[in-house]
RNA sequence: CGGGGUGUAGCUUAGCCUGGUAGAGCGCCUGGUUUGGGACCAGGAGGUCGCGAGUUCGAAUCUCGCCGCCCCGACCA
């Protein structure tokens, strides 16, 4: 049990200027952070408190799992880095450590760097000490200090540069195996979830800067969160914004019988595709065709879709480039022939086709039969656009973003849409690694094959403020009974008297003993400051014991998440106590 | 990095437009009164007005530059 007059809870009345959602003014208030920089932040006692529980829970299931502990630097060669599959893409996000003291300024290439996940320290470990069949599978993980220079760190612990992780790598020797871990997985982490009383929904995801073959994000339905969800109820359907798609192509007609041959026309100072659908042009933009040019790894590539459909960007991490971005004008002219407006890729109307990586079309376009489309020529179209007969593609692919209300995939339901915080992520990553760094085993026929790997992470810190997110009125936060930095608080109204703080220790022992950490408010501090201060902290069950009460010999005990109190004879006190906390545990 | 905001005591802020003594509330310290939902009275400490130039007799206030922080976008646990 723990003295609040002798601890330190730094509450304050107001929220910090910014701070702008719930959980992040919250945080501050209750005394659980402050912020060192831009996406730093100290944990103060009783934030770190929460951050120890959770972290306990996350370990616990985990090793349930069958996962082993350890712990890995945070410190990395920059040769790891630069010896694996993802160097160009992911040096971005990396602080740079270079040895000081050594009289060198600033060499080009970092000699270490901080460690935002750790893929290319596990596998090289594994590749050195594991190297037959019969160790396999394993599952890593540790549980620790991430760094990402984040272009913009957000809503306290939300997207913070420093942050706190579990982090897990599974090595199995087949491919079944391998889906056996990342199953095992997924039940670790909604045991996770489940037991620290947040509701986090597993949808399907795009791999992004990983790679792999199949991903799921966890993600708690929050209207704060970074990401959209496309979802439907009753199909079970969810994935992430990036990842989904829609039963969207009822006709195809790609090759449709063209309305007469490709025809160019004039439009004048037409760039939009609200132009062109206006008059004298009048072509519905789900008839026209959208040419975008991307440069990938260097080289420029075309993505055609529908005018009325929006590109999305991630779905492009299907076509294998290591790194890509829009391409500027100036790339675009010298290889269509036509400034952005009136591009196309109609055969024979590129001007240096040789010089594209390819022209990727989105599947919806076979909803257009007879289009128009740019001429690579500024201030002409072309009309009567067939995609079979007059499209230059190199293939179809998935790159339109999904709109609510279009078809579920799995059951032609409408799709809905709605915000939610990434708490966790896992991932089926194939041999992208192994393959890198030569972690290979023996199998039982003396034949050498990659380890298939899976790589898993839990937001720590993130999901500590999504419990406040999801757990909060206008009073304070609300904890869930496993995730409270104290569950129980002892509210002693008058500390002066010997007989109340005799009585808070003997109850604080008591619910110590059922297996509750308490807290004792003996501060000389007049009643309502200390309810306000136990309400915004949100401990789940507070004992209120005041000189008036003990006279009648009854105390009260109150949860946080309910508005009645109940009153209790002192002499029942303890067991009722005992009571309550054993409930708690056996409900969490 | 693009767009928008903002920076005054530990916290929340007024003052800035229209240049002339830096003000309040909370918190803190001292004394007293109070004591079941953020008490009251009296006294007190606490400020390079983000930093640097410039304009001016005089700058928190006007101008320029820089920096920090917040929000929207791309990125992520």
């Amino acid at each position: 049990m723990k003295l609040w007059s002798q601890y330190f809870i730094p509450t304050l009345k107001e929220s910090p200027a910014d701070a702008e959602i719930p959980s992040h003014k919250l945080l501050i208030r209750a005394g659980l952070v402050r912020k060192l920089g831009g996406g730093l932040y100290t944990y103060l006692p009783l934030g770190l408190r929460v951050m120890q529980r959770l972290s306990q829970v996350c370990r616990e299931e985990l090793e349930r799992a069958g996962a082993i502990e350890l712990a890995m630097p945070h410190l990395h060669p920059a040769e790891n880095w630069q010896q694996g599959p993802r160097w160009a893409a992911a040096r971005e996000i990396m602080f740079r450590a270079d040895s000081a003291g050594d009289g060198r300024r600033g060499p080009r290439e970092p000699e270490y760097v901080l460690g935002p996940t750790h893929e290319e320290v596990i596998t090289p470990l594994v590749r050195a000490e594991i190297t037959s069949y019969r160790d396999l599978p394993k599952n890593f993980f540790q549980i620790g200090t991430k760094f990402r220079n984040e272009i913009r760190p957000r809503f306290g612990l939300m997207r913070a540069r420093e942050f706190v992780m579990m982090d897990a790598y599974s090595f199995d020797a087949t491919d079944e195996g391998a889906i056996r871990s990342y199953h095992a997985m997924k039940a670790a982490y909604e045991a996770f979830f489940r037991r620290i009383g947040v509701t986090a929904i597993a949808v399907e995801a795009d791999t992004g800067v990983m790679g792999g073959s199949f991903s799921h994000e966890f993600m708690v339905p929050a209207e704060v969160g970074d990401d959209d969800v496309i979802y439907n109820e009753e199909s079970g359907y969810a994935a992430n914004r990036e990842k989904a798609t829609s039963a969207l192509v009822p006709a195809d007609l790609a090759d449709a019988p063209p309305a007469g041959a490709v025809e160019e026309f004039p439009t004048p100072g037409v760039v939009t595709i609200a132009a062109l659908e206006a008059a004298p042009y009048a072509v519905p933009a789900d008839r026209q065709f959208k040419t975008l040019v991307y440069v990938g790894d260097g080289k420029p590539f075309v993505v055609i879709l529908r005018g009325c459909d929006e590109l999305e960007e991630a779905k492009l991490g299907s076509l294998g480039f290591t790194v890509f971005r829009p391409a500027t004008a100036e790339e675009i002219e010298p290889v269509l022939g036509a400034k952005p407006g009136s591009l196309g890729a109609v055969r024979g109307t590129i001007r240096n086709p040789d010089a594209l990586a390819g022209v990727f079309a989105d599947h919806a376009i076979r909803l257009v039969g007879n289009g128009v489309t740019g001429a690579n020529r500024d201030g002409f179209h072309l009309r009567h656009v067939n995609i079979g007969r007059d499209l230059a593609l190199t293939r179809f692919g998935d790159f339109r973003r999904v709109r609510p209300g279009e078809p579920d995939p799995k059951s032609g339901a409408p799709l809905k849409v709605r915000r939610g915080i990434e708490v966790g992520h896992i991932f089926k990553l194939g041999t992208k690694y192994s393959d890198k760094f030569g972690a290979v085993y023996t199998d039982d026929q003396k034949q050498n094959h990659p380890m298939v790997m899976g790589c898993y992470g839990i937001g720590i810190s993130r999901t500590l403020q999504a419990v406040i997110e999801q757990g909060h009125d206008a009073d304070g936060i609300i904890w869930p009974w496993a995730a409270a930095p104290f569950q129980v608080l002892v509210c002693v109204l008058d500390p002066q008297l010997p007989e109340a703080m005799d009585l808070a220790r003997a109850l604080a022992t008591a619910a110590e003993q059922a297996g509750a950490e308490v807290l004792i408010d003996d501060r000389a501090e007049r009643p309502g400051v200390k309810f306000k201060d136990a309400d915004l902290i949100g401990f789940p069950l507070r004992l209120t014991i005041g000189g008036r009460g003990l006279k009648e010999g009854i105390l009260e005990l109150k949860w946080r998440a309910q508005k009645d109190i109940i009153k209790v004879p002192v002499a029942e006190a303890a067991a009722r106590v005992a009571a309550a906390v054993k409930e708690a545990w056996a409900k969490a």
